[in-house]
DNA sequence: CACTTGACCTGTCCGC
DNA sequence: TGCGGACAGGTCAAGT
């Protein structure tokens, strides 16, 4: 559920508040949140500090001065939270989404000389950090092979469509989900661009029209900019850095809205199953490609 | 090789 | 009220 949006808004909330701070404990639990050793975390963690926070597609990259970086996956239900007096300077402390930490899902807790805690919570275990030399990153097999970031302006209609040629048979919804095909799109995203661009999920690939695909392409790179203008999507688990949450999910047109009212056509969200996904869509407003187009 | 499905987890919700 | 089971979805391994 944290998709490019939300791992941004992340990554823009941790920088203003734990770069240039010195780390003084780390304490973490499972071996699967945080496969590193004792010794990994004493030798190239302890009595560093973060210099600069990354992202890539959903992954963050959290770089420290000695050369190392903490990369982290927050899967479906993680989260990091920083406490201390900077985040909530604005709000009100009972904004956030999570109570007092750490709590039952905090897997690492990371403190700081200055006060505060960094905590990476994690309910269901599926997301993780890791430590690895700083120029090691990008020899990950999962980050070797991820596709373009859809935001930049590197990232062209001609390339969008030069990727998709690598799944030409499949649904466009899990063309969408494929990393490698594009860097940051979830189940949300994906949802909301095909319903923008009034592309039915089931649609394969090859069948759709060149223009319809060049309203998708609008789509995602729109949507994924509007949505981290709101702070992301909190469907349940997402909070951004200071544990507070996003309100995109207000503005989302299909995701979860099953039963509601389509906002063009006014017939009833429907909810399918694509890709292994639970999938939403006005039926009558997004066409389905099935045969090629002459 | 291309593509789909199941496993990994745990909290929540629904029906009985 | 309690309980079993379905469900949530990012990624990888296993299966077709």
């Amino acid at each position: 559920m944290p998709e490019l949006p939300e791992v941004e808004t992340v990554r823009m909330g941790l920088s203003r508040l734990i770069i240039g701070k010195n780390i003084i404990s780390v304490d973490f639990d499972t071996q699967k949140s945080f496969p590193n050793s004792q010794d990994d975390v004493d030798n190239f963690l302890l009595n560093t500090s973060f210099t600069s926070i990354r992202r890539r597609g959903k992954v963050l990259m959290l770089d420290v001065s000695s050369g190392y970086s903490l990369m982290v996956h927050l899967k479906m239900t993680g989260q990091l939270v920083y406490r201390g007096e900077e985040a909530f300077g604005a709000g009100h402390p009972n904004e956030s989404l999570v109570g007092i930490l750490p709590d039952k899902s905090t897997r690492v807790a990371i403190t700081f000389a200055q006060g505060g805690t960094l905590y990476f919570n994690d309910q269901r275990k599926f997301g993780w950090m890791k430590l690895l030399p700083t120029a090691m990153i990008f020899d990950e097999p999962f980050m070797m092979k991820l596709g373009p970031e859809p935001l930049t302006d590197s990232f062209t209609f001609s390339q969008f469509l030069a990727q998709l040629k690598k799944r030409q048979n499949t649904t466009i919804k899990a063309a969408l989900l494929d990393q490698t095909v594009l860097a940051g799109i979830g189940n949300i995203y994906a949802d909301e661009s095909l319903y923008a661009a009034k592309i039915h999920p089931e649609s394969i690939v090859k069948c759709i029209p060149k223009q319809k695909l060049k309203l998708l392409y609008t789509a995602i790179k729109d949507i994924l900019q509007f949505s981290i203008e709101k702070g992301g999507a909190t469907d349940r688990n997402y909070v951004n850095a200071e544990g507070k949450k996003g309100s995109y999910i207000d503005f989302a047109k299909v995701f979860r809205k099953e039963h509601t009212p389509c906002p063009n056509c006014g017939r009833a969200i429907i909810k399918l199953r694509v890709a292994g996904r639970g999938t939403h869509i006005c039926s009558h407003c997004q066409k389905l490609y099935r045969e090629v187009m002459k």
